[in-house]
DNA sequence: CAAGTTGCATATGTCTTACAATTAGGATTT
DNA sequence: AAATCCTAATTGTAAGACATATGCAACTTG
């Protein structure tokens, strides 16, 4: 592992980056142990805080863990699906609210992408998976609920759809989709009669997978989109109008 | 900005924590500068390479970016869909090929997404990504290229594939996925003939595109997807029978 | 002899101090 | 007035020290 002279960049992520290209490559593996602090700075004519910012570059990306004591050090990480999962909500999140995504781009990649395990889903749902959407649409039922609670259990309604697939990779792709659109859909007030009719296609959808139904699943995903787009375009009308009113 | 005293983890995480919801949750907007690093070592009352190393993980994640000189600092940063791709991929690929992901569960979540851009794909796909579909057809069908370029140029033809969905998000979804399999695909290595088979599949659904056939769009990645099967558990078992071989 | 205890070596975590490099903006000079 | 220099602020890097955690071996003790 060899630093570039020419770069103008830190060299803390020079390190990093070198390090990075070594696991990814595959020369650095699994559960291996990295050179002690002390050493690296000596191998790469850096200081200690230098070679600890690397390495606190890579932690950040679960790309390594460290380890006090006798025994201890860094270590190459299995980077498991929760922490990739965690890693892309947050940058799904940001992306979205930074960039000034609109609610109906965001929407629009959500269900395309959503409808595309419906037909894994449909053949592979399990009884546990029918049961946590039963639940989740019992709970959307209840008077009372707020509207943040509402949302947070339309996304484990989601959730299970999207696992009900049986592919982690695919729940790990949609895992950053789904939780991303959730503050968005949070500005969303829902009358009774929204709710209303947003737990009978849920109801829908859970009755087409349980009869593994998968054209019915989509067709399903689609008359939700369709009806979530509409109560998000009434929203945003009204916020228009009142900024409207505000300026003149 | 506070933090949990009775907490066990490093300093510098739980720094960084404090400022990463502050950035999640709003109270520091975009381009916004945060307070020196001697002013943050004063009000988390810990040392500056503490502080330091708290920064450099949030830079890591690309949520802020730093600037020397008199007006420089750190500034809450804009996340580009760029910067935002090119870390889903790192993650995406380290997580297919740490966790011993199969061949085939990557590959079913592959086609499940790219078919979900099938029908937004035939509707809005224009001139530009036509041609560059083409383009990398016909480099597909040039003799002398390697496997490697062979998969890049594959990579590439998805890509536009999905661009052509005219939908950022989707695109941003859909990068990891795509080139996170590229790694399994090199293991691939492919004849002439399956070569052939793949540029015309890859011309029947750039055809499809073309009149804006989305159902010709998805039956044909229908067929790559079971023709990539194929030849990837052709190789696996390949494998499989040499390893075999060399242990008896 | 077995079990618990102590102490040591090693590693990361944190602090302190200092200096180098970079940069914007003002002061100075031509 | 324009070009230049200087200065102050800020990040980047270095060096050394101490604190803390932890595995392991040696030691003590029942």
């Amino acid at each position: 592992m060899q630093l570039d002279p020419s770069s103008t960049a830190d060299l803390s992520a020079q390190i990093a980056s070198a390090i990075r290209d070594a696991i990814i490559s595959g020369r650095l593996i699994v559960d291996e142990r990295l050179p002690s602090e002390a050493e690296l700075s000596d191998t790469f004519n850096v200081s200690r805080p230098t070679v600890r910012e690397a390495l606190k570059r890579l932690a950040a990306q679960s790309l390594i863990r460290t380890q006090r004591g006798a025994t201890g050090g860094a270590f190459v990480n299995r980077i498991s699906f929760e922490e990739a999962y965690s890693q892309q909500i947050t940058t799904s999140t940001l992306l979205l609210s930074m960039n000034a995504v609109s609610f109906e781009t965001a929407l629009e990649a959500r269900y395309a992408l959503e409808r595309a395990c419906a037909p894994l889903a449909a053949e592979r749902r399990s009884a546990d998976h029918l049961a946590a959407m039963r639940a989740e649409i019992h709970r959307q039922g209840q008077p009372g609920l707020t509207d943040e609670a509402f949302c947070a259990s339309d996304v484990a309604f989601h959730r299970a759809l999207v696992d009900a697939a049986g592919n982690p990779v695919l729940s790990y792709q949609l895992a950053g989709a789904v939780e991303a659109m959730q503050p968005l859909m949070n500005m969303i007030t829902f009358t009774a009669r929204d709710r209303a009719r947003i737990v009978a296609l849920h109801g829908g959808i859970a009755d087409a997978l349980e009869r593994q139904d998968a054209q019915g699943t989509r067709s399903g995903l689609q008359a939700l989109e369709e009806e979530t787009r509409t109560l998000g375009q009434d929203v945003m009308a009204q916020r228009a109008a009142r900024a409207a009113e505000a300026d003149g």
